[in-house]
RNA sequence: GCGAGCGUGGCGGAAUGGUAGACGCACUGGACUUAAAAUCCAGAGUCCGAUAAGGACGUGGGGGUUCAAGUCCCCCCGCUCGUACCA
């Protein structure tokens, strides 16, 4: 009989779904195990980052219902979000109609892959059965005063009339328009992670199953830092600068104050001050990425305004606005210290500014370590760490200054000018304000009729949706027209998996028994907001009373990439798929064409370079069971791995020779203690056996599942070195737990 | 720029600080076949040597710790991810 899967996989997947064997129920006498997957985007259909990261998590699934576990493995759809409003765009269609419609095949593809889903479970963002408990959390939010508005910048296209996404703007311009952009100040929603900074930190130690590298990233973009806030007086003024600083120690050596161009002192300067002006309005044209502004040069303006030293009689400070000062962190004002950091002493060597060594040392400068203060007073002779003791009593001492622990992290800004997201939730009322939406009025339901042709966001341009009225005073009001960041319906699905109780976000019991996550599974990609984002959330739920734990996921895995070779054309230059490529002894030609190709590096798979291979072809062509098989024997998970069509090949011939090799099986005896007497041939394969079983186990719990593949390959391979099997030598299969 | 990770044969990768290259892919030879494919058996890190015996070299580059380094430390190079409005 010959391997045929799309018969085999067809039959088990009807009956897996015809007796619902995941559907998942609890049950209080076994121990539950919560497996779950970072949900899709769904952009039309599955890639192979999507098959590799399905196949890991349903290899835990599968391995823990088979060691008598109660296995949750859900599955959804992270359905908001800006390709489908450019799908709209672009194919005159609606946003809600190409998702839903994305949603159904890339349901197929899942269903052909034979994952192990509790299909009964399956949750779409995008569907007011799922935002309208979002709308609920953000309006408890907002009462417990974890949501508050705030001005902000974005990214402005004044041709489009639009707000940009930072990947919309390329080389500072606009993607479609090509427009010069503009940063733009606008209010927005933003929710205090900042407050849940230091617990945040603090229990990344106890995440004992994360990888070392994310707690690491997270713990260095939560970024606390101990320092001093000090208090500069202006000469001749009753103005004050507070600035931060993790230096105050150096403080003898600051020769210049500078201040973010989005300082309130920059905008008052500006005021009498055209220059200043000039200059602020040049660094508004700058990139509002991180990236960007670090790798930009450093210009400075140099105000007319002179700060005086706190400790340094007649010494007076020149007071800059820069460009790289930014004003979400610390107070938006620095003193520079040029002697003892490579900024401040490339801004002093190119604005000429005077530069004071105050830490002895040998070594050229800007010396950047520790060592023994000179030149600084009742500083002279501490060493760093008492020099900064000693300096935040000084300063306490003149009531100018004080220790002070700051974080990088900023509050999350979760208002976004698009339309396909979830509406938030408020009315804006002439007389009464910001007013929440009443709670018996949620959902606010996404309007479907909507134009993309007017310029701007459409639902501030839609006809009728945002005229309402005030919930406090019955007079014409308007909705809130920006919708929430993506980030947050990711933050909670997957506590909303445990029950999608038609009535409330959550049911307790369900939560209780389900929750945490036991195994979370993704793309390294989400190593830092999407994590970070999910454990604050659930937070934030527990200090309203909405859940009673904080940490959504015990452990996490993060995947690699999927990468393929790419391929151009020799003559014209152009990106070619693999499966337009055919190889002859290591020449590559076009398929069609014939044109000479040229191979170049091995690269994550993008549809820009054309390096894809289709799924859906590796499943039409070797089954579902051959790529999962490939997926998981070519590289450890978490690594980047290579997708070879050689490399799918040899696992289809493997699967073959297993299929041959157990169908011509005469005798298993499944025995759960040993035989008196077993031949030789018994003994060996007892021993391989149990050195499989081991090994393979080893391998599943510690996440190298090819190794575990290749254990699985060596024991074939003694096993199939048998050859003839006779009544006297039959197999006994032991199994041995620990 | 900053933060994090990775780098081992022709290729994917294996290796509690202890015989580098498990397992597989590709390759070569053989068996089977009229032939090819498939399948089965065998070989193989690279270089020198004769296709032997034997030897030298070998985990991105340079240095160090150690009886012993792919593994630990320092410096450098390259690639990947993230960098707050892509998801």
């Amino acid at each position: 009989m010959k391997y045929n899967p799309s018969i085999i996989e067809k039959k088990w997947q009807k009956k897996w779904a015809d007796k619902k064997v995941f559907k998942a129920k609890i049950d209080y006498n076994k121990p539950k195990y919560y497996v779950l997957e970072m949900f899709p985007y769904p952009s039309g259909a599955i890639h192979m980052g999507h098959v590799r990261n399905y196949t890991l998590g349903d290899l835990v699934a599968r391995y823990k219902k088979a060691r008598g576990f109660n296995v949750l493995h859900p599955m959804g759809w992270d359905a908001f979000g800006l390709p489908a409003e450019n799908a709209a765009i672009e194919n005159k269609t609606l946003p809600s109609k190409w998702t839903y419609s994305n949603i159904e095949s890339m349901k197929s593809q899942l269903t052909q892959m034979g994952l192990s889903y509790d299909w009964d479970r399956e949750l779409t963002t995008c569907n007011p059965d799922y935002y309208k408990f979002e709308q609920k959390m953000f309006l408890d939010f907002f009462k417990a005063g974890i949501a508050y508005k705030k001005e902000t910048l974005v990214n402005w296209d004044p041709i489009e009339q639009t707000v940009l996404a930072n990947e919309q703007v390329v080389d500072g311009k606009g993607w479609r328009s090509g427009a010069e952009i503009e940063k733009k100040k606008m209010k927005g929603w933003f929710l205090k992670i900042s407050d849940f900074a230091d617990d945040l930190l603090e229990e990344l130690k106890n995440l004992k199953d994360w990888p070392d590298r994310v707690k690491i990233m997270q713990n260095n973009w939560i970024g606390k830092s101990d320092g001093a806030t000090i208090n500069f007086s202006i000469d001749n003024s009753d103005e004050k600068i507070e600035i931060y600083t993790t230096r105050p120690d150096t403080i003898f050596g600051a020769t210049f104050i500078a201040i973010s161009p989005l300082h309130p002192l920059a905008s008052k300067i500006a005021e009498s001050d055209e220059e200043a002006l000039n200059f602020i309005n040049f660094c508004q044209k700058q990139s509002t990425k991180e990236a960007d502004i670090e790798k930009a040069e450093k210009f400075g303006y140099e105000t007319t305004l002179l700060v005086k030293h706190p400790f340094k009689e007649k010494t007076y400070l020149r007071l800059f606005i820069a460009n790289f000062i930014l004003m979400d962190y610390g107070t938006g004002a620095i003193f520079g210290c040029p002697a003892h950091d490579q900024r401040d002493y490339d801004f002093a060597k190119k604005y000429n500014i005077d530069i004071i060594p105050v830490i002895e040392t040998k070594e050229k400068l800007p010396y950047i370590g520790d060592g023994i203060h000179i030149n600084s007073e009742f500083l002279n002779g501490l060493d760093t760490k008492s020099a900064i003791g000693r300096s935040i009593k000084e300063l306490e001492k003149l009531k100018i200054g004080k220790e002070t622990i700051t974080y990088r992290i900023r509050d999350w800004g979760v208002s976004r000018q698009r339309y396909w997201g979830c509406p938030i939730p408020i009315i804006y009322c002439k007389k009464c304000g910001e007013v929440p939406v009443l709670e018996e009025d949620l959902p606010v339901n996404l309007p479907e009729d909507i134009n993309f042709d007017i310029k701007g966001n459409p639902l501030d341009a839609h006809p009728t949706w945002k005229h309402t009225k005030c919930p406090n005073c019955n007079q014409p009001a308007v909705r809130e027209t920006d919708t929430f960041d993506t980030f947050f319906e990711s933050s909670w699905y997957f506590a909303r998996f445990t029950d999608l109780n038609p009535k409330q976000a959550f049911s307790r019991d369900a939560l209780d028994y389900w929750m945490p996550v036991d195994q979370y599974i993704g793309g390294v990609e989400h190593a830092v907001m999407h994590l970070l984002y999910s454990r604050f959330f659930m937070r934030a739920l527990k200090s309203i009373n909405m859940v009673d734990f904080s940490e959504p996921f015990v452990s996490l895995q993060t995947q690699g990439m999927v990468c393929h070779q790419t391929f151009k054309t020799k003559n014209s230059n152009q990106w070619v798929f693999p499966s337009d490529v055919s190889n002859n002894k290591n020449e590559f030609f076009h398929l069609e064409t014939n044109e000479p190709v040229i191979p170049g590096r091995t690269e994550k798979m993008s549809k820009s370079k054309k390096n894809v291979v289709d799924p859906q072809k590796i499943i039409d062509s070797f089954g579902a069971d051959t790529a999962r098989f490939f997926m998981l024997s070519d590289s450890p998970p978490d690594r980047d791995m290579e997708w070879s069509d050689s490399g799918v090949e040899g696992s289809w011939r493997f699967l073959n020779k297993l299929w041959k090799f157990v169908h011509n099986l005469e005798v298993i005896n499944v025995k759960t203690s040993l035989p008196s007497k077993l031949s030789n041939q018994n003994k060996e394969l007892l021993t391989d056996l149990n050195i499989a079983i081991q090994e393979i186990t080893k391998s599943i719990e510690s996440f190298t599942f090819n190794i575990a593949v290749a254990s699985i390959r060596t024991l074939f391979n003694k096993l199939s070195s048998y050859k003839v099997l006779t009544d006297e030598d039959k197999f006994y299969f032991v199994v041995c737990y620990k």
